[in-house]
Formats: C-alpha cells, sequence, structure tokens
DNA sequence: TATGAATGAGGTTTCATTCAT
DNA sequence: CATGAATGAAACCTCATTCAT
C-alpha cells in the first residue's frame, strides 16, 4: 500500500516545488510581475497544475507566508530553549532574527515585502496570517523579558512595549542593511546590531525604568 | 523670451497636476487601481496628454518618489532649523518622521513599497536616488547628535551608528503600526513611540557610553 | 458465456449512472455549471471512467437527450391506450405533455434547448434523432384526431394540420409559462392551459370546419 | 462642429458594427461559442475595443435582444395603426409576427434561442429585458381584442388570456417550422398558419365564449 | 499640443481531455 | 478497468501604450 503514501509524499513535494517557484519569481521580479504563468513556468509545471493545488493566486501566497513565519517562529523559539539568563536569551534571539534574514534570505524579503505594502494589496486572508504569526513571534519576545523581570534582571512594566521597541529596532536596522554602503560605508553591520541590542539591554537593566 | 519661459512654467505645472493626480489616486485606491485612466481622469486630463509629459507608468512614480523623497527631507530639516537643545532637536526631528508618515501616508507607503521591493525591480537611477536621499536624512540626525556631543549632552563615539540606530528603531516601528490591534491591543502608539525615542536618549546620555 | 453478457449488463448500468449523474447536475446546477468533474463526482466516479463510457461531454447530453426525447413519448402513448373517447384522449395527451414538461423539467429543458439551438451547433445525426421522435409524439396526436374522425366526433379534412396547431399550442404556451409572472400576473396557468385545449376541441367538434 | 458629431455617429456605427458581429456569430455557431474573441474577429475590431462599447459579454446579449424586441414591437404595432375592424388587425399581426421571424431571422432565432434555454443561462439583466418587451408585445393583442370587445365582435371575459393563447399558439407554430418537412411534408406552411389564426379567431367571435 | 479610440498582450481562472499508474 | 493528476487552450476582462485627428 505504499502507492497512496507516495501519492502524498508526492502531494506534498508538488505544493512545495510550486511554493520554491512563486518564491523565486516573487524575489526575482517583484509583485507586480509574479503571475501565474510565470509561476507556473518557474515551476515548469502547467497553469492548472497550480489550480489543483491552490485554490487561487492569493493562496500561494498566503501558504509562501505561512511557511516563513512559522519557520522564523521555530527558529527563534528553539534558541530560547537551553537558556536561562534572560541577557543571553535576548542576545540569542536577536541573533537568530539577523541569521533568518540572511539564512532565510528569501522568506524574509518575501515576508518585509508583504509587510511594507501598503495596505490595499493583499488585504484580506494575508493580513491576518502575518498578524497571527507576528503575534507568535512577538511573545517569545515578551516572555523573554517577562522571565527576565522576574529573575530581578530586568525593570519594566510593560514588557510588551519594549519587546516590540527591540523587535523594531532589529527589523529596522536588517531593512536599513539594503543601504548599508551608503549609510555605514566601511562599517561593520554585525556590531552595529550587536551595539543596539546592547544600548536596549543595558537600558532595560536600569532599576529608573519606571515608565 | 517670456513665451518661452511661460511654456516652462506651465509645463512645470501641468507635471504637478499629473503628479497630484497620481498621488490621490494611489493613496485612494492603492497602487493595484492606480491605472493610467484613471489618474488621467483624475487629472482631468486625456491619457495621450500623460504620456507628453512622462515616457511611462513608472516614470510617474519614481517622480513621485524623488518629490516624497525630498519632502521628507526638507521636513526633517525645519525642525531642527530653530532648535539649539539636541535633545529637543532629535525629539522633535522624530516627531516630524512619525508626522511625515501620517500626513504624507501616500509617500511614505511609496517610498516604503519601493524601499522593500526586491532589488532587481527597479533599475539603478531609482536606487541612487533613494541611497542619496536617505543620507540626507540621515545626516540630519548625524549632525544633532555631533551637536550634542558637542555641548557634552551625549557620549558617543560613533554618530553616525547612532543616528542609523534611531533611525532604524522609528522605521521600525512605524512599520509594525500596521499590526497595531493585533502587536498592542489598547495601547497609544504616540507614547510607544516615544519612549523609544526616551530610551535611545537616555542611552546617549549616560557617561558610560564608550563603546 | 454468461461472462460476456454480464459484461455488457453492467456497462449498461454505468452508463445509466452516469446519465443520471449528468441529468442531476444538469437540473440541480444549470448547463454552465455542469462540468465533467462535476458530473464524475455525482456518479461518484473517476473523471477517466466517464471517457471509457462516453466520447465526450457532449456525448452525454445527445444520449440524455435521446432518453428524453423516448420518455416523453412513451409518457403520451401510455395516456392513449385505455381510453376510448377522442375528447378525453387529447385532454389527457394534452396534461401528459404538460405534466412531462414539469416532472422531467430538466429533459424538457435540455430538449428545447437543443431545438431552439440554431440548426448548424449541432451535427446532422442530433437533428434527426429529435425529428424522429417529434414524429412520434405528432403521430399519436393525429391518431386520436383520426379516431375521433370516424366516430364522427372531428370534423376536420387535415388531421395532421390539426395535431401540429394542437401542439404548437401547447408547446408555446409552456414556453412562455417562464414569463407567467410578467404576462400573466395573478392567474393560473392550468386554466389557461385548459382553455387553450378547449378552445381547440370545441373548433375541432364544430360541423362547420370544412377547410 | 461637425467633429463631435462624426464622433457620436462612429460610436453609434461601432455599437452597430459589433452586435452585428455577435449576431452573426451567435446564429451561426451558438451561445457557446460565442466568444468575446470570436466575436471581435467577426467584428475586425480588438477585443479591448468591444469593452470600451460595452460593459460585458452579457451587455452585448442583453442589447441585442433589446434591439430585437423593440424592433419586433414597432413592426406589429406599426400593422394596427390604420387598421379599425378587429379581425383584420389581428390577421395583420399575425402576419406581422410571422413576417418578422422571416425578414429579421436572426433577431427572431435569437430571441427565442434566449427565450427558451434553460433558465440559468444568463439570469440576471437579461431575463427582465425580455420580459419587459414581451409585455410591450401582448399588449398590442390584448388592444385588438379589446377593442374587438367594445365593437361587439369578439366575445370574451379574459382578453389577455385569449392574448397569451394566440400568441403562444403563433410562436409554437414558428419554432415547430424547423422541424416542417418531417412533420408536414408537402404541405404549405402559411395555410397552415393562416388556418390556425382562423381558427382562433372563429372561436373569439362565438358567442357562447362565456368562460 | 491635446485627445481618447483602438489595440492586443497578458492577467486569473476553468475545464475537457489524456495517460501513467 | 478505474483513477485523478496534469495539461494547456480558451474563457472573460484590464490596461499601458500608440496614433490619427
Amino acid at each position: 500500500m505504499g502507492l497512496k503514501e507516495r501519492r502524498k509524499r508526492e502531494k506534498r513535494e508538488r505544493r512545495a516545488q510550486i511554493m520554491a517557484a512563486a518564491r523565486k519569481v516573487l524575489f526575482k521580479h517583484g509583485m507586480p510581475m509574479a503571475s501565474i504563468k510565470r509561476i507556473a513556468q518557474a515551476a515548469e509545471l502547467g497553469v492548472g497544475t497550480l489550480y489543483s493545488y491552490f485554490g487561487s493566486k492569493e493562496d500561494i501566497f498566503i501558504a509562501l507566508q505561512e511557511e516563513g513565519l512559522e519557520m522564523l517562529a521555530r527558529e527563534i523559539q528553539k534558541t530560547t530553549e537551553d537558556t536561562e539568563d534572560p541577557l543571553t536569551r535576548l542576545r540569542k534571539i536577536a541573533r537568530a532574527y539577523l541569521t533568518f534574514s540572511e539564512k532565510g534570505k528569501d522568506y524574509f524579503d518575501i515576508l518585509n515585502y508583504f509587510l511594507s505594502s501598503p495596505g490595499t494589496v493583499f488585504e484580506h486572508g494575508l493580513k491576518r496570517q502575518i498578524d497571527k504569526h507576528a503575534s507568535q513571534v512577538l511573545n517569545i519576545l515578551v516572555t523573554a523579558i517577562d522571565s527576565g523581570k522576574q529573575q530581578g534582571v530586568f525593570y519594566t512594566t510593560h514588557p510588551r512595549r519594549h519587546a516590540v521597541i527591540l523587535w523594531a529596532t532589529l527589523h529596522g536596522l536588517i531593512q536599513f542593511r539594503k543601504m548599508e554602503a551608503t549609510l555605514l560605508p566601511g562599517e561593520d553591520f554585525y556590531r552595529l546590531y550587536n551595539q543596539a541590542v546592547d544600548s536596549f539591554l543595558r537600558e532595560l537593566s536600569t532599576i529608573s525604568n519606571k515608565q
């Protein structure tokens, strides 16, 4: 009865194949050029085939998002598992985020692409997906800060706020990295990135943080 | 020779008229709906006319882009003119950046749209435009920090780095604002934003900042 | 040799099964929605299987057509079997025709659909099929009128003409029924239909019918 | 001056050109083959051009219907203008209907095509159009019968019903004409048609018509 | 210079049909 | 035999661009 299993596997593989093609096309040519036809060609499949795996064009991008965001959450989560010290934990998270932006470059770019698209591009499902997973990622940061607070290492009355600020900083930096050559010629991005994290942590460790 | 000048002026005016229409349509209906026809209608001009002032649809948006970037730099520059105190100055800059993201929402969105598009989509010229203007904006921040340093208010050996970090933080926050409802339900974005600025400034004012 | 017979029987049964599914889908969702896939699903068979029993989609509907026409002839024929009185007989036939248009609504619709399609659409064979069966139905009417004539109840020199007129009237009325709400608001269609039949019969019973 | 008028005229002409092409294609190849592309080809125009004259495919057919039905109503109306005698008037109407089915064959066929299509083909606008105009045609018949009643020539308590019956008879006959060769070989259709009209009128003139 | 009618390539999606399993 | 995944032509419709007026 290996047949049924093979079918299932093949089905998963085809999906992956389509998503990989979509990712490639999207990243290479941008959303306006990411037509179903082009994706089908990139996937070396007929147009109709795509539609037996995805209900619509939007569905493909939703799946892409989901995959990317889940991957990101997983990567980051993994980092925190075996680390007790909150400072180290947040540093590791920050590093994981940067690593993901490099290793999973495609995913990150797409994620970022949608995130910073003017709202009206893909209203419906996509927005919700992103928000859901974004929450997941944020919670990892919040948990780390919370645990630091309970251990008496961090001082903050609004852990969630601090989490958002940290994340925004990291995200902004990574995004600006594109303009590295112009903005910070001859500088080491990693040092910059780490410095931002350190500044944040120092602030969070300061006792007078009563706001 | 008044005639030639009048011609030139009229030409500039028509261009402005078209760009205004494009902006309006873009802002009102979003990029996917921003067709040439619609823009022409909004401009109360024939489609053909648009093509005598711009070579293509993309050209219109590049012009818009440029306009937006210049506006941004000008807005922020204006802020710093009459403020001596570096702390106030940076606060004002931050506020101006936020205001621009709100008031010039469409500009900001387009800017962001192009900024986060995969590199290969837009030709080299646009990239250079963006980088040039980005540098301009950054320099305003650097100047403010530098002057603070000279006044003995800020302590930093790398003003440019700090400038980038601040800007990245602000930019990231504004970008995440889209997920406000999910990430920070029931919170005031302005307070969050200000808190981030304050944290940054406190850090910058700390004497032990010897890195 | 029982095996071969069983095969044949099973084949017939499968065909019937498919046609039933096609009928169901057609009736439920209308011609434009009657896709092969849907029919296959309704028949609980694979799409490929349908193609081992019918050469093409059109073939299925031609078969349906034929089935419908045979059914119609049979229904009407049945009506005349045990009725001697020509008046009653014609009334029963008229009623049977109406009933068929209601009960076998889907058949009637398809029949009508093909009937009123521009001649060139369907190949010659179908046209012949329809004509053959139409003749069959007409003959039943002719026979009834003829027998009435022989019994001295009807007066006509052209029974076939009268048969055509009657049938045309009935058919036209049923077709106009679609516009019932507009054409005869608040009226009872059955009364109208019966009145038409009565008028016809009265005419046919009039002695001065010498044309 | 003349330019605007010429534009208007050309616009009307283009519409007519498109409608003629649609009529031709529809009649020649049937609705399932009447694609926009084919119509555009028949009209020797680009696809896009069709869409600047009609909002959608359906709109073309609605326009076609409307034109046909208006033409029909006009033709029939014209017939009744100068005829006082109700009998002659109805005979003329019947004749006009037949003539229209011959002269405006395309129009009639299309009209009939939609009329007898299973409801679900073009629900929305078309149905309403047809119903509206059908009412118009019917009213001409009703008026004629009514006037005959007032002149003491016709006896009926339900003129509208009789009008529907007459129309249905005529329509049914014309539709069956396609099967003339099979149903009435060697007969003269005109004689048959007139006989049906005569029968109807005789009935309507009979005093005992008290139903 | 200004216009907008005309174009046709290209967008998304559906579906009859084939064919390897 | 039965299956349904794969196909690609063709459906409707949009839109950037051109060009005759």
